[in-house]
This record gives C-alpha cells, structure tokens and sequence, in this order.
DNA sequence: GCTACACCTATGTCTAACACATAGGTCAAT
DNA sequence: ATTGACCTATGTGTTAGACATAGGTGTAGC
C-alpha cells in the first residue's frame, strides 16, 4: 500500500504518514526506483498503536520511547502509567488556563458591547484593550 | 532601558521582549558600538499593549494588525470585535477538545488500574493502549 | 591601568506535530 | 506516444517564544 491507501484507512492525512515515516516511527520499505514507500501490514498495525496512542495524549516522543521498550522485549506498561499521569496533568493545567482564558475573553467582549469605537489618539492604540482591566495572573511558581 | 529591565517591570522574559522586537513589533534604538537595544518609555506602552492583547488570546500577528491600523490613523476596535469573536470560537472549540481527551485519559486510566502489565508479543505493542476502546471520534465537519 | 568575575546582551537555532508548496512520478484513456 | 488526473517525496513554513553561545558591561580588587 502506499500512503495514501493507508493513511485512509486510519483516518489521518497522508502528511501525517509522511511524518511519522520520516521521523522513522514507521519504516515502510521503499522503492530504489522512485523512493515511494511501500507500507505492510505490520506497518498499518504500527501506525494503528500511533493513532490510539495520540488519542489517548501521548506525544510522538511518548510513543517512540514505548515502542522502543516494546522492541527491546520490555513490558512499556509501567512507563505507559507514568506518561499518561503526567500527561493528564498537564491536561488538567490547560484546561484550567483555557478556562480562564475564555472568563477573560467573554469579560471583555461583555464589557465592550457597551463602549463606542474610537480612533486612536497618541496616547492609545485601543482603548477598549487597554481599558480592560483583567490581566493574566501569572501565578507561575514551583 | 535595556531588555532585561523592560521585561522585569512588565512581567514576561527578556526572550519575549527580544521576540517582539526581532518581528518588529517593538522598535528600540540600537546602539551602534554593541547592538544594545535601549526601550523608551513609548517602547513599554506599546509593550504593555502587546501583553494585555496576548493576555485576551490575540494572537502575535492579529496584534500587528491591530496597531498598524491603529497608527494609520483608524480605529482598531471593529477589527478587534471581529477577531476576538474568531478566537473565543476557536477556544471553545479547544475547551471541547480538551474535555474530550480529558475525559478519554481518566477513561483509560480507569479502565487500566485493572488490568495487569505485560510482556508484548508480536501481536502487540501496549495491550493497554490497544485494548482501549474509545477513539477520538474525527467529526471534523464544515 | 589592568584583571577578575558576575551578569548581561544579540544572534542563531530549536521546539511539536504536522500542513503546504513544488517538482516530478504513475497510470489509465486516448 | 501523449494527455491529464492524481499521486509521491522532499523541502519549507507554522506559533510563540526557550535555549545555547559568543561576546559585551561594569564593578571590585590590585
């Protein structure tokens, strides 16, 4: 199969296939004559793992480093546990910052239904921005 | 003032400052003995323009948009209407995302505090991963 | 004046996970 | 053999900075 056959099947772009092949998580045989790759079974089930894994939020690093422990005859499990807890906590952090993000947005969208276009004069480039009052909280420690 | 300065009084990094500069949205003064950038008190209006905007989910390159216009003498805040309509969409839709994968992680989690480690065969990579069920459904519509 | 030395700077490169642009290949119909 | 629709591999672009590095600054001690 070639990538687009393949990348149809699973539901991704033939990009995406392009990608993962050149960053050698999948390794489909290529032809000498015009460089296309020639995707196997064993490829298909290959990108099959990927797919679910990105769904599941591991990153393509994730998966390669599992893949790997997978080849090398260990059991990815444990180190599988720990990715995804982490991940999900980070997860949790942007989904907390969209929050806020979004309170902040719809604030002032709110606040500026009530104020009037204006040109901007030296001292402003927007007024309905700079009248906004409610900054990002950078909370950032640890 | 030099970078590191106008970044501590505005809360961001000096990378970030030397970012907006590099894409000219900010323009210091060079020195022309050492490259030195030196803010004036202009330079850190436009910054805390700059921040307040990134800090309501514009982007760099709506910002450059909206203080181009702004200094072609017309008012910004219809375009600023528009586009923070067009960004509080697009979080929306990353909120759903992210509630989406949220919700598929502690699924997966749950369903693996059950199930034991194991070795792969040649059938498989991570049966926990694969066992998995729940895709993320690709309703990409429009 | 000179030297240490801590701290600062500008510039170039890197990141994640692909999407896009382009030059060239394939293949069935003519 | 030629057309033309479609496909391919490869190189580059994307976001918003972070990081690495070579070199500059400025104060303290001599």
């Amino acid at each position: 199969m070639r990538v687009k056959e393949v990348a149809e099947r699973l539901g991704v772009t033939a990009d995406t296939v392009r990608f993962y092949t050149r960053i050698r998580l999948l390794n489909p045989n290529t032809n000498p004559h015009n460089q296309y790759k020639e995707y196997s079974h064993a490829d298909v089930e290959r990108l099959k793992f990927v797919v679910a894994a990105r769904s599941l939020g591991f990153t393509v690093e994730d998966i390669s480093t599992i893949i790997a422990k997978a080849e090398d005859h260990q059991s990815p499990c444990p180190t599988v546990r720990q990715i995804i807890e982490k991940r999900l906590e980070e997860t949790e952090q942007q989904f907390q910052d969209l929050i806020a993000l979004r309170a902040r947005m719809s604030a002032a969208i709110a606040q500026w239904e009530n104020i009037p276009d204006r040109v901007p004069n030296g001292h402003m480039i927007c007024h309905m921005i700079e009248s906004f009052a409610g900054g990002a909280s950078d909370d950032s420690e640890k």
